[in-house]
DNA sequence: GCAAAAGTGTTAGGAGTACACCCATGC
DNA sequence: GCATGGGTGTACTCCTAACACTTTTGC
């Protein structure tokens, strides 16, 4: 039976394609990495990092090995966000797309401008995104409330500030992703409650101020309980 | 370049499978709807309802058209609940599956015990789920989470009551599928304020105790707080 | 009248919100 | 000592949790 399908046109040339939307967040401004298009479909145009994956892959390596060869990066979590699979959502092949989110600091690592499919790579502030390829910009914003959930929940954030950060220095972080401000007082007790942050005995100093605690994510951490 | 891609071996023969676990509540017994598969691979055994996606339909088309060859279930709801990649989780070709959640009711629903591809189908308490062929056990667990999660935000119950239900009714059935008991003035008071449900002014009577009053589910909902 | 189950309201506790004061540093 | 920003504690509010009594029906 299942030859009779591989036989049936209606099972042929179907792909996945595993795409990311890596965020940083810099002086108040929640960014999303896009890469320009340098091969049809959508030739020139910008678009989220990611491919087709590979029939030999897990869904996680398919998606961090496009994000390496489209842009450089290695080391990056990734979480699995949702899925989209409109019939026509890619124009030369059905093409079923599985989402990714992803965070790094933007100014820790060296981006690639060039590669084998791209002729550029750039950190856009997530209010102006330029038209993106296939239905990306769909892709992009449900990404971007996955990350604002994720941030309430996990230790998505780490990437930021892998040796540790001080809870005013993260508070802004939050504040920027959220669009939104906090107590600092409420704010501090909240993110402690959450139990995934711990203190590292350090202090951090800032000119002319009181030194701040410095603080990690957990390492074996569970999520319990939402931020927002 | 796109052409390239066609002609490398590492992009074909992949497809998507869509799986529905299609959940009823019965006398405090959660229940899933399972088939027992008449073709290799797993011939057999018993699997959730599900299959290949065309490449000319949308997932929710191809799910509930899975469901419609495999069961004769026409009129079900469904909902996206997750994505499962691994690369050996099918055995003859890559297949990245999408999931999906539904609630039916199993007295109103007749069930096709054979098809072209299912020798059987029964419903199967979830604490007594068989082999399962795949990896549907670990989709149907996380499709169980989902419906715990979905019963708190959205009408999925809808179907089990298609002429209203009193309060007291469906209490039972959420504390079946939460495996929890809720007080019944609590319950009702949070139920109410989910701004799911409405009012209808009719009453059910039962035998020797006071009419219940009869709710509906709102017809365009929206969910914004969860019940646990 | 009595048993059974439905409907309603009130109180106590815990989490979230608002808010004020003290502390350590660089200059 | 003064400006700047970090750290801590307390009162109030709101949602949640616990709980008791009245109402309607069939027999």
């Amino acid at each position: 039976m299942i030859y009779v399908k591989l036989g049936n046109s209606l099972y042929e040339k179907q792909g996945i394609h595993v795409i990311s939307s890596i965020f940083t967040v810099e002086n108040g401004i929640t960014k999303v990495l896009l890469i320009e298009r340098s091969y049809e479909p959508y030739k020139g145009m910008w678009a989220l990092v990611g491919g087709a994956l590979y029939n030999n892959e897990d869904l996680v390596v398919g998606a961090k090995r496009e994000i390496y060869e489209k842009t450089g990066i290695k080391d990056i979590d990734i979480y699995l966000s949702n899925v989209f699979g409109k019939v026509d959502r890619s124009p030369l092949m059905r093409m079923v797309a599985v989402s990714f989110i992803g965070v790094i600091d933007s100014a820790k690592v060296e981006i690639l401008k060039e590669t084998m499919s791209t002729s550029d790579a750039l950190w856009y502030p997530i209010d102006k995104i330029p038209n993106l390829a296939f239905d990306h910009v769909e892709i992009l914003n449900d990404g971007l409330e996955m990350l604002k959930k994720k941030i309430g929940e996990s230790d998505i954030l780490r990437a930021l500030y892998p040796n540790g950060f001080t809870i005013p220095e993260i508070q802004k972080v939050y504040e920027t992703v959220l669009n939104k401000q906090f107590d600092r007082r409420n704010f501090r007790k909240k993110l402690l409650s959450l139990d995934l942050i711990q203190d590292t005995n350090k202090t951090k100093n800032f000119m002319g101020n009181k030194p701040a605690k410095v603080y990690k994510f957990k390492t074996g951490n569970i999520k319990n309980k939402s931020l927002l």
